[in-house]
DNA sequence: ATGAGCTATGATATATCATATCTAAACGGT
DNA sequence: ACCGTTTAGATATGATATATCATAGCTCAT
């Protein structure tokens, strides 16, 4: 991604957090920008290493946890279950706020991407879960897939 | 689950690695046992502290790993990366090999129940994944939920 | 402008989850 | 009984994550 695309995230995300009365911090906004640069989903320790490598004074893995906590809680980022990894959230420029979001993972070259679950797989989805007694609460489906890439380099 | 449903799970398991060349060694079965009695995922560690009270020798977690790896290849468990913990396939008995297993985990109590993706979900994930570039995997649905007694429980 | 109170960050320790590697025991076929 | 393979144990270490207590910095009313 581009440095003024990112800018211009930056500035959103600065206003959303404004609106719902938190601060984008110097720190916060640095790791939104790490996670914005990077192709592929980064490790909180991978993240703490960029960030030390570029800055002055290193971040400890800590503060990345904690940073990367609030992201999460403004929705700015998700983290993925599956590989323990983190990526800044697709929909904060176009400022949608899906239901489900869905992250396809290339299970060779980790890229990965982050699309909106459709109408019919959330209501499907619903059906099935309340029929299994359940409601269902605040999901992310994590699918691990190859990309056309790797998937046209293995065949 | 009750002691003679699970024997006969532990008799269709046993058949199913048989057929495959492979072994349902006593450890092996053990480890499978505390899973299926268990009403919780539980994790790696959870279970080697499970075996180690009843048996008279402790089993060390890296021996569960190893053991959580094999009922993995072979279908009997499987692995929930949300929560790091492992549950016993439902799917043992009925022969079932569901393409995408989904998992729904309470929230509040832990409670999981494995159901079969449905024909219309894997489809429109299918086509999804598709117009995104990518090609489906081997993939695992997991999904937050509240399960009903939560639900009525904090309504 | 100052001090009380809150939010954010730092520092250290520790818990939790998982893999690597080397060795030894158990099993199965000849 | 012997050999090769599979299974399991032991030890070390790596990777991921949380708890806790201390400090810094901002914010707002006085």
């Amino acid at each position: 991604m581009n440095k003024i695309k990112i800018d211009s995230i930056i500035k959103k995300a600065e206003q959303i957090c404004e609106r719902k009365g938190s601060r984008l911090t110097d720190k916060r906004r640095d790791i939104l920008e790490i996670l914005l640069f990077s192709k592929n989903p980064l490790s909180a320790y991978e993240i703490s290493d960029t960030y030390s490598e570029k800055a002055e004074k290193p971040m400890p893995t800590m503060s990345v946890y904690r940073i990367l906590d609030f992201l999460e809680a403004e929705n700015l980022a998700h983290k993925l279950s599956s590989t323990n990894k983190y990526v800044a959230c697709s929909h904060i420029d176009c400022g949608h706020d899906y239901e489900i979001p869905q992250f396809l993972i290339c299970a060779e070259c980790q890229t990965t991407s982050e699309v909106a679950v459709s109408t019919i797989i959330y209501e499907e989805l619903n059906k099935l879960v309340s029929k299994a007694g359940y409601t269902l609460g605040n999901s992310k489906l994590e699918l691990q897939c190859l990309c056309n890439e790797c998937s046209a380099r293995t065949a």
